[in-house]
DNA sequence: ATTGAGACTTGACGCGAGGGTC
DNA sequence: GACCCTCGCGTCAAGTCTCAAT
């Protein structure tokens, strides 16, 4: 268990090694560790936990070390006191005057860009893909599935052994047929044809294989509503409020730009141009040369992704095929300036029902005690909670009574928790469980068909014409605040949300949903089109923030939007050989906050870290790559970090890495001189972080690595590893893909609470085979010198088989042993890796679909039903289509 | 330049349905 | 038919990122 054996590196030796980044990734040998080094993180914050006062008990968390491994980090996050003088400073001076940053370079760089660059009309796509424009995770996975052991100069000598969990998974599959039924009453393919913008992109995907990237850019900014295009414009030019038309939306607080893109601002020259093929069609090795810190003088000024967008950027009216999707009737949302729709109408929200009073009474200092329904209500939300990990964690206790003696009034008898007996209101929710548990399949179709009924009209929305899924139509139900990690904030009492805390927004002249509940109102109601939710309440727990209702992911809506964020992704492929060039080159800058922004987005490149917003104080405290503190990141001689701190929904991300000497040396020099609790990265935040992204490229956030780095990932494992066979083997083959990707991602789920019993039970049935198989060898040993087997273990005399039947018994029970052993391989390897997630998020789903096509697999082995809604865009790709 | 509101995406988890196994 | 397990799906918390106000 010693932490280095658990975190392998991946060392590989990609070409251009030499002068690119660290190649390593986390195996999940390392991401698994998480449960288990939960325990002795948990050791070692314990030290700090006493200002939380935890009385945490030894079971993990729901999220396993979540909750007993929030340290009380010992300095807040202000204290670190985040300098902001020289960030300004930093800001103007990141990028390399010989590159990026400055305007004025832009033309020159342009010009040398183009000369440099070969004219590419040819497919965009290196039908080899070099790693080059691979993220370090393709390169890695690829080499670990491939089991060479590579290095790079700066790592030899501390190549790890390809952990076994690169070993290509047999993983069984059991994906079932997605059922026929559409979710609605039409046919998928039909939905298709309604989500005409979506629809019609996806057509122009296709040809775009072929095209160049500016004529991509062209065809974006044409098609009506988005595009990243106008994303990245909007990153870099500020909508003048004049432009914000939204059919007189006085109410309108902040037309989002998003969309549209003021006619001015377009022709702006915006800073990189897309290198077209330039280096997909340069083999690997004069890539490297080209590009090789040799190169920086060249990468420095050619690389400045400079890019005269003006052009490409018009929206060019591009046609739209003659396809299906021109039948729509939708309406481009696009058509207006930030503009989302153009009529909306939808029936509102609904609301959970009334608390039914149960009449239980808990026990106060053992006597019954009487409570109003209100203050009940809340007595059960806790005792319902008994059971859970909350109602051990004293914040969580803590701030349950204080809301609950709010409602209990000054003088009710209830005044210490420790009195308070739930039990009775605990066992009659029990009873309640059981109770519906028992009911008859009948009972349970009735109920929900019943409460299909009352929904129904709430699951729907028509968006310029066309019917459309709403996502969550459901008020929040109160409840107490599960925050995650050591929320400060949890347990408190989520109030229950009345209709005047619901803000509408519908389409003009639609009818106003009616207000369910009698004699109540909403409080606002908007016409705002530029936005895409339906309604929202501020949050009860934090009413700086809202709840919003959207549109379900299978809408064109968010169709669009993610089609729009994996095209920014697949633009990143384009650029990414001069970021690294530019960032490594910065490793050893003499500007601080230059060297800062070159690591940090070393980091987020190749380990997939979040960008790390800064958090108040009543957030659990957590991090990312720009709020690491001086002790998330140990140096481990001659040149690997170790990273441990805990990130999103507090999940801890524990990994070693090797990294290049600049990069070790300059953590070191950031930590110097600091103490605990202080930024890591104290020149450094989010905002400048992007600003200096976006001058890489257009709209490059630091999000969008992740993007990038998933998807590249699985499109190269996918055609590395995709060989002949059947279709069981092909979707192993996927899912192995998947697997890294959500290991570079962090994807944990915790440990199911059956999987010890999961994993014995196998262990008894291999070893119930073994023995049988013992047996057998004895038998047909036996059976070899004409002698009859001996008696079973149960006593009882044997059939006697021939050695041709017993061999093949032999043959049969080795199979089968093999099986089990990896079936429980294959559990044991993802039993903390949550593949859902990176599908949902961050494959782009014509991968998917393309490699579907090409190798004869079901889509719906890969996707279920709501996947396949949800990438309706997705479904008509070329199979040619890469990443 | 900083802050905070606002909008939207990403994320883990829990529950229930349904299929497989004993 | 009981039990177990997986998977789909909904829930809602927690991120990212943009923009306007200060």
């Amino acid at each position: 268990m010693a932490v280095d054996a658990c975190i392998k590196p991946k060392i590989i030796d990609d070409d251009d090694d030499d002068e690119g980044p660290a190649v390593f990734k986390r195996n999940n040998t390392a991401s698994r560790k998480n449960q288990v080094n939960s325990e002795l993180k948990k050791a070692s914050s314990q030290r700090n936990d006493g200002s939380s006062g935890k009385h945490v008990s030894g079971s993990l968390s729901p999220n396993g070390q979540n909750s007993s491994l929030q340290k009380g980090k010992a300095v807040s996050k202000t204290s670190a006191g985040k300098p902001t003088a020289a960030s300004s400073n930093a800001s103007t001076s990141i990028a390399d005057k010989s590159r990026c940053s400055p305007q004025k370079n832009l033309a020159i760089n342009n010009m040398q860009k183009q000369q440099l660059n070969k004219p590419c009309n040819g497919p965009k796509e290196d039908p080899d893909d070099s790693d080059d424009d691979k993220p370090l995770s393709f390169r890695l996975a690829t080499s670990g599935s491939s089991l060479k052991i590579k290095s790079q100069p700066g790592t030899k000598g501390h190549g790890s052994p390809v952990p076994s969990s690169l070993q290509m998974d047999k993983t069984k599959i059991t994906c079932k047929k997605s059922s026929a039924d559409s979710e609605d009453e039409i046919p998928l393919s039909s939905k298709f044809q309604l989500k005409t913008n979506v629809g019609s992109s996806v057509k122009k995907y296709d040809s775009d294989e072929e095209k160049p990237l500016i004529f991509k850019f062209q065809q974006n900014g044409s098609s009506k509503k988005d595009n990243e295009l106008s994303k990245s414009l909007k990153s870099l030019n500020k909508r003048p409020m004049s432009d914000v038309n939204t059919s007189g939306q006085s109410l309108v607080k902040k037309p989002k730009l998003s969309e549209s893109i003021p006619a001015k601002v377009k022709q702006a020259p915006i800073k990189s141009e897309p290198k077209e093929d330039d280096e997909d069609n340069i083999p690997i090795s004069q890539r490297l040369k080209k590009s090789a810190p040799s190169d920086n003088k060249s990468s420095s000024t050619k690389k400045t992704t400079t890019k005269v967008v003006s052009s490409s950027f018009k929206k060019t009216s591009k046609k739209l095929k003659k396809d299906k999707y021109s039948k729509s009737t939708k309406v481009p949302p696009s058509s207006g300036e930030g503009q989302k729709w153009t009529t909306l109408e939808h029936n509102g929200v609904i609301f959970p029902p009334p608390y039914k009073p149960h009449g239980v009474k808990m026990l106060y200092n053992g006597q019954p005690v009487d409570l109003t329904p209100e203050q009940e209500e809340v007595a059960t939300m806790f005792a319902v909670m008994k059971d859970t990990e909350y109602a051990t964690k004293q914040k969580f206790v803590e701030n349950f009574m204080n809301d609950w003696k709010v409602i209990l009034g000054k003088n009710h008898v209830i005044k210490k928790f420790e009195l308070c007996d739930f039990t009775p209101i605990y066992e009659w929710h029990q009873r309640e469980k059981e109770k519906k548990k028992q009911m008859s399949a009948e009972e349970k179709k009735a109920l929900k068909e019943e409460k299909l009924k009352q929904e129904e009209k709430y699951m729907w929305a028509i968006v310029d014409g066309v019917k459309e899924k709403v996502g969550n139509f459901r008020v929040e139900p109160p409840g107490l605040f599960r925050g995650r990690g050591e929320h400060p904030k949890m347990g408190k009492l989520k109030r229950r949300i009345r209709p005047n805390d619901i803000t509408i927004n519908i389409g003009k002249g639609a009818p106003v949903p009616e207000c369910p509940i009698p004699g109540e109102r909403w409080k606002e109601v908007k016409h705002d089109n530029t936005v895409t939710w339906l309604a929202f309440w501020n949050d009860p727990i934090n009413p700086k923030e809202f709840k919003y209702v959207f549109l379900a992911a299978s809408s064109s809506l968010k169709g669009q939007s993610d089609k729009e964020k994996y095209e920014k992704a697949r633009l990143l492929k384009d650029y990414i050989k001069d970021i690294r060039a530019n960032y490594t080159r910065d490793f050893s800058s003499k500007d601080i906050a230059k060297r800062q922004i070159a690591v940090a987005t070393y980091l987020i490149d190749k380990l997939a870290l979040r960008a790390g917003n800064e958090k108040d104080d009543d957030e659990a405290d957590t991090v990312g790559c720009c709020t690491l503190k001086v002790e998330n990141v140990e140096l481990i001689p001659p040149n690997k970090l170790q990273f441990d701190f805990l990130g999103k929904d507090s999940i801890r991300y524990f990994n070693t890495v090797e990294v290049e000497l600049p990069v070790y040396k300059a953590i070191g020099q950031f930590k110097e001189g600091k103490k605990e609790g202080e930024d890591l990265f104290d020149k450094l935040d989010t905002s400048k972080l992007n600003a200096h992204l976006k001058e890489l490229m257009p709209g490059l956030t630091a999000k969008v690595f992740r993007t990038y780095n998933a998807s590249i990932t699985l499109d190269g494992m996918l055609n590395k590893e995709t060989k002949d066979g059947d279709v069981a083997e092909k979707i192993t083959v996927y899912q192995h893909a998947n697997k890294e990707v959500a290991i570079i991602c962090n994807h944990q789920r915790s440990v199911s609470k059956s999987h010890s019993a999961q994993m014995n039970r196998l262990d008894d049935k291999i070893k119930e085979l073994k023995e049988l198989l013992d047996e057998l060898k004895t038998d047909l040993a036996r059976a070899k010198k004409g002698k009859p087997p001996l008696k079973g273990a149960d006593g009882k005399p044997k059939r006697n088989l021939t050695p041709e039947a017993l061999e093949r018994k032999i043959a049969q029970a080795n199979a089968k042993i093999e099986k089990m052993e990896r079936d429980k391989q294959i559990k044991e390897d993802l039993k903390t890796v949550a593949l859902g997630t990176s599908k949902i998020n961050y494959l782009d789903p014509r991968i998917s679909v393309a490699w579907c096509k090409r190798h004869e697999v079901p889509i719906e082995k890969i996707f279920n039903k709501s996947l396949l809604a949800k990438f309706a865009w997705a479904m008509d790709v070329d199979p040619s289509f890469r990443f």
